[in-house]
DNA sequence: GAATGAATGAGTAGAACTACTCATTTTTTT
DNA sequence: AAAAAAATGAGTAGTTCTACTCATTCATTC
């Protein structure tokens, strides 16, 4: 058999932490190198570690498993990432195919999917939990038009994801332009290019999109 | 030592109920009599095999933790409830309170805690949080107020109830509307009446609200 | 049977957001 | 240095939601 292969864990609730820990461990084909509460550090263990794996919750404080993996995408680490979600946004889906995760796990359908997945990726595969493939097979049609909007989100400028963060809190234009110390009017037509940029039509869409897709700007 | 009591879990997240699980079976003093993915099925359940203690999510498919725990008490069932959530909203936890739950555990807190909570609990006592009882005492000044609102919820009538279901689900007035047969006018005149029973202001304080109170109706 | 509450509908005024177009200044890129 | 992109601001029209008041019908309660 080979040498048990290093997996490092984060996810900000500890019980979801501990049952990841237990299922992975219980194989008796890995090791957890290390576990993490928050975003926070854990590119620096990778980077400094160069572990197998890496589990990363996709929503996190400090820092995001998205984020995390944009890093390790971007320092040409070896180490694959694994995300795991609660949610089954496809944007979030899109956005971390396009920085080369090798897994993606939806929280409510992953036990013996997480070994599986461990496995497959171990031969290099790439692993996509069964909830979200048929997610994607009900909106084949939308698909492309998804992978736009992701794509478009890359075209967003700093201010323009600064009152998205704003909004995603449920800032009016008013208390942004307060905020930022900027006119009203600033704002307003920020949104509108947003909006433009995104492709959002109607009343509110853009502060759903905003609550929907924190992580992704 | 005394018998080993029983507890049942219903969580949607397998991993987290699998965290849960060991770390009860792990103290010895428990036993996992049942485990449920959803919230389906799992009254009944409790209602025939009468557990010691019920963890349960607050947030579940086909029937939340805390529909279950009105009707354990509506049935005036001996088992001990106790309320695991992911969101430090202080609605929720003061509408458990108000249902007799004995435990009320923050997800992102949560370990051994557990096991204290259903030590004192077992003793007669009550658990809650560490993470919520700082946030108790942040918002002491608010805390009579939000009493208020919970009140308020539950003089919220059926209409009133579907209506903020809807906008839970991001439904503008005409939507909703459409959806119910009725006029936009008679929408509109539900959503002002939520909101004065509600003391909601401002814009979209009450999409806001629904969306962030989902389980509260 | 009168009173109350609930569901339905409308009128009006104002606030906030959407959806356009346009202009000026600054920064970045080439 | 010239061109392009970004940040800032404004004009105007239309939509949606907020915040009131009011009326009618129906069911329940006392």
């Amino acid at each position: 058999m080979d040498k048990k292969k290093k997996i490092i864990i984060a996810d900000d609730h500890p019980l979801f932490l501990y049952g990841v820990k237990q299922i992975v461990e219980e194989s008796g084909k890995f090791e957890i190198s290390g576990e993490f509460n928050s975003g926070e550090d854990v590119f620096e263990f990778i980077a400094n570690t160069k572990p197998d794996f890496a589990i990363l919750d996709v929503r996190m404080p400090e820092c995001s498993g998205l984020e995390i993996v944009e890093k390790i995408s971007d320092a040409g680490l070896a180490t694959k990432a694994i995300l795991l979600t609660m949610y089954k946004n496809l944007n979030y889906f899109y956005k971390a195919v396009s920085l080369g995760v090798k897994g993606y796990i939806l929280k409510d359908t992953a036990t013996q999917e997480l070994l599986s997945a461990l496995e497959k990726i171990s031969y290099g595969g790439v692993f996509i939990s069964e909830g979200l493939q048929k997610q994607l097979k009900n909106r084949k049609i939308d698909s492309h038009k998804q992978e736009i909007v992701l794509l478009s989100i890359n075209s967003l400028t700093a201010s323009e994801r600064n009152i998205l963060r704003l909004l995603a809190e449920w800032k009016s234009t008013k208390e942004i332009a307060e905020e930022l110390f900027i006119s009203e009017r600033t704002v307003s037509n920020h949104r509108n290019h947003i909006c433009e940029k995104l492709n959002l039509k109607g009343a509110n869409r853009l502060v759903r999109f905003a609550i929907e897709n924190k992580e992704l700007f």
